[in-house]
DNA sequence: ATGAGTGCAAATGCTTTGCATCCTG
DNA sequence: CAGGATGCAAAGCATTTGCACTCAT
């Protein structure tokens, strides 16, 4: 079930930025069709070097850089985003709108599904006012707090 | 009037920020008293790069280690606020609750005052449903958009 | 065949750390 | 005067870049 549906999104996701890096004109190589089917399936929100390294396991030669131009690809055509929380930027193959909570604890990230990211209207007149005329196209969200493992371990203690 | 008030409220918090800090028994050197002073003045969320160069500028000798020292001693204090939306990590030495609008044109951060960074009932008993229990403390947004000037060179071109 | 893409390694940028010395409380 | 704080420099990560070689189109 949960692991069908991960199977199938992921296959999706790995479908769709392939055929989206084809028609930008981008060739595709051995190393970003494994990148990029590595990238969709993952849940964890990894960072560069997390990728790097669970690739070079499966596929030896790997370069570093190939990583970071690839998911630079994907991020320049909104396939892919960037978080930064730490001092490592993570990166994010989830295009639906969606935001993030983050443990304090443990550090663990989320994603938390979103109707929109497009502001109310109310936001967006209020900004233009305050704002010195900013004029905002989305709103991103970070819920800071304790997932249920630490807040569980928190009470025992 | 503008001047005027920020002045005022960078010497409260420079005040606020040196008693604290005296209260939990941390030494009140020169250099920390100059690098808080500055910092509470700030207004742009400076990395430690830029303020260790404008304090290098009025007090030759300052050492980065203090610099980045004194920031984590305020950020543990809840006197400071750490940004990551680049490379550099961003300090923020605006306690008062408020969110930020990032210009996705020239990348300027303003702050934007909020009532409370403090979910709503609704927020928490959702998350706890549906982001496996987790238990949210605060929210924090940011706008994502342009500022007035980029919006208006924009329309220009 | 041809130019984009790759691997490697070195460079760059930000942050942290170790240690001898200094100075506040 | 004792222990925390500083300055300096080196080490540690994350990320980017230069260049010769390879391969998808």
């Amino acid at each position: 079930m949960r692991g069908g549906a991960q199977k199938r999104s992921a296959a999706a996701r790995s479908e769709r930025m392939l055929s989206d890096l084809a028609a930008a004109g981008l060739k595709l190589t051995a190393q970003r069709r494994a990148i990029v089917q590595r990238f969709a399936a993952e849940e964890t929100h990894p960072t560069a070097q997390e990728l790097y390294e669970r690739l070079r396991g499966e596929f030896p030669g790997m370069s570093f850089a190939t990583v970071y131009n690839t998911l630079d690809a994907l991020t320049a055509r909104g396939l892919s985003s960037t978080l930064r929380l730490g001092t490592a930027a993570r990166f994010d193959p989830n295009i639906e709108p969606h935001h993030h909570a983050v443990c304090d604890g443990c550090g663990a990230v989320v994603d938390v599904p979103a109707e929109t990211l497009a502001p109310k209207a109310g936001t967006v007149a209020r900004l233009r006012a305050k704002a010195s005329g900013f004029t905002v196209h989305r709103v991103e969200r970070i819920y800071r707090g304790l997932c249920g493992r630490c807040e569980a371990s928190r009470a025992t203690q």
